[in-house]
RNA sequence: GGCGCCGUAGCCAAGUGGUAAGGCAGAGGACUGCAAAUCCUUUAUCCCCGGUUCGAAUCCGGGCGGCGCCUCCA
């Protein structure tokens, strides 16, 4: 088996063939930093490390390139209507936006431009579309892509430009255009625009939308990649326009395979402010979960299925999750006793790696990749319980979770355990307490213990301590 | 109006022609001094109505319900 996507430019799953042989290019379009990432945000940044990662335990090497949108209609206003620069604004959120990342141990890119860095990469594209006659600058000063003068335009979604409806949301002042359907590639500068300009062979102004993704991933990536992600509301018409801004200027295919995750809504309900169901990374934290917890509830429902958040998934994570960790506890201790044969674990391990890689390779397909971990955790339990791995055969076993993990990223940070003293006292004075039958002392401090947040399990092999 | 997605146990969620994975929660049991952890057993007329088929959650038609995109929203 080899690795299958569905590709949402042929609307059908396909298997993945690198441009060059074992290595990716991967370009995700990232946040536009003007104010807190949501949630929803993530869900498409955990899809996309979920393909990463998979890639990854796949054998490939990833190249991985996220923009920064820092200059739009948003972080323009928002930035004005707090006084302060456009840069100082969004270097805020860029902060916030990589902290948020590290939290969800999503893997960093290999590159983060921002758009403001890259206006002449975006001024030179613009140029050669002009050159090629494809781009016209309107009255409004304006420049745009002429839809009509470039009749490729359309692969992705099934759009027919004439029965799209004009003016619905279009904005007056873009009546300059000659089509509804043309975009803007440079936007000439006006009042509310204030210090935020760039020179360019049109006059002063900055850059649309969709060019910058188009300048950057070439940039980065060179003009024909593999593989372009984003949330499904980018398909039309970002990506739509990135493909013809690429094509058009280039003179060659743009991106082999676009890979589009679906949204996330909360409690059935689509997210939103005025719903008051609205959670960025923070909110969520602040009813106690943490990244690892958000991280398996984004990560546990296929991508391209709406994710219907809700706290309760949280608390399924949590309890899923202290499941795997005691497993990994448990194995741990294992590897230290005798060794019991190697045979039922080994034999049990390959089995389980297997059917997590033939489920990720159908399409990233996380359900049957969740089940083969917990039925090896069930089953690898049950050979402790038995007796029957020990000492390599543990180690084996642990091995193979731990390669599971490196898609996941759900499993216990490994904090050296550093054990208190005092928790360590307690827990011995508790022992010599049940050695001499005062089950009534063992007890108490035994509640003593878990009000200092510490469970204690007694196993055959003596207590052992876990934060609780 | 156009394009598209979805409806499977109390909750989340796979499976897309041969009588239903997995997680959480619940019930019973084993283990334990009691617990915890773990294991075993157990919990589904697959939204409704027709149709195709030897056989449908799975294909087709029609309903009902939820969600998304249609110019700068992941």
């Amino acid at each position: 088996m080899a690795l299958t996507l569905y590709n949402s430019l042929t609307r059908r799953q396909e298997p993945f063939v690198p441009i060059q042989p074992g290595r990716v290019g991967v370009y995700t379009c990232g946040p536009t930093v003007y104010n807190m990432a949501h949630i929803g945000n993530f869900r498409a940044y955990m899809f996309e490390d979920l393909l990463k990662r998979t890639l990854r335990f796949c054998g490939y090497s990833v190249t991985h390139v996220m923009n920064l949108t820092d200059v739009d209609d948003k972080t323009i206003r928002d930035s004005r209507a707090a006084g302060i620069s456009l840069g100082d604004f969004t270097a805020r959120y860029k902060k916030a936006f990589f902290e948020d990342v590290d939290t969800l141990r999503l893997l960093p890119a290999d590159e983060y431009p921002a758009a403001t860095d890259h206006i002449g990469d975006m001024i030179a594209l613009i140029g050669a579309l002009m050159a090629k006659g494809i781009a016209y600058q309107a009255d409004d000063g304006s420049v745009y892509f002429s839809i009509a003068r470039w009749p490729a335009y359309g692969q992705l979604v099934k759009v027919d430009p004439a029965r799209m409806r004009a003016g619905e949301r279009v904005s007056l002042d873009e009546y300059a255009k000659e089509s509804v359907a043309d975009f803007a590639l440079w936007k000439a500068w006006s009042e509310e625009d204030g210090e935020v300009g760039w020179d360019s062979p049109w006059g002063r102004g900055r850059p649309g939308w969709h060019i910058e993704c188009s300048a950057m991933s070439s940039r980065y990536l060179g003009p024909h990649f593999d593989i372009h992600c984003g949330g499904v509301d980018n398909m039309f018409p970002h990506h739509e326009d990135e493909i013809a801004q690429s094509e058009a200027a280039n003179g060659c295919r743009f991106v082999n395979v676009w890979l589009h995750c679906a949204h996330l809504i909360v409690d059935g309900e689509k997210m939103s402010k005025s719903a008051g169901n609205f959670h960025t990374l923070r909110d969520v934290l602040e009813r106690g979960y943490c990244g690892r917890e958000l991280r398996y509830v984004l990560l546990a429902t296929h991508y391209r299925q709406q994710l219907n958040f809700s706290f309760q998934a949280c608390d399924d994570a949590r309890a899923a999750l202290q499941r795997l960790d005691a497993f990994r506890r448990r194995l741990r201790e294992a590897t230290a006793f005798a060794d019991a044969g190697t045979g039922a674990a080994k034999e049990r391990s390959e089995q389980a790696l297997e059917a997590f890689r033939a489920a990720l390779e159908d399409d990233l397909n996380i359900s049957p990749a969740l089940a083969a971990v917990f039925d090896f955790v069930r089953d690898g339990n049950r050979l402790l319980d038995e007796g029957t791995v020990g000492g390599p055969g543990a180690a084996e076993v642990l091995r193979v979770l731990e390669r599971m993990d490196s898609v996941l990223g759900v499993m216990e940070a490994d904090a050296g355990e550093g054990i208190p003293a005092e928790v360590e006292a307690l827990a011995g004075a508790r022992q010599a307490a049940r050695k001499a039958r005062d089950f009534a002392r063992a007890d108490a401090l035994r509640d003593q213990l878990s009000a200092m947040g510490w469970t204690v399990e007694d196993t055959p092999k003596g207590p052992r301590l876990r934060r609780s």
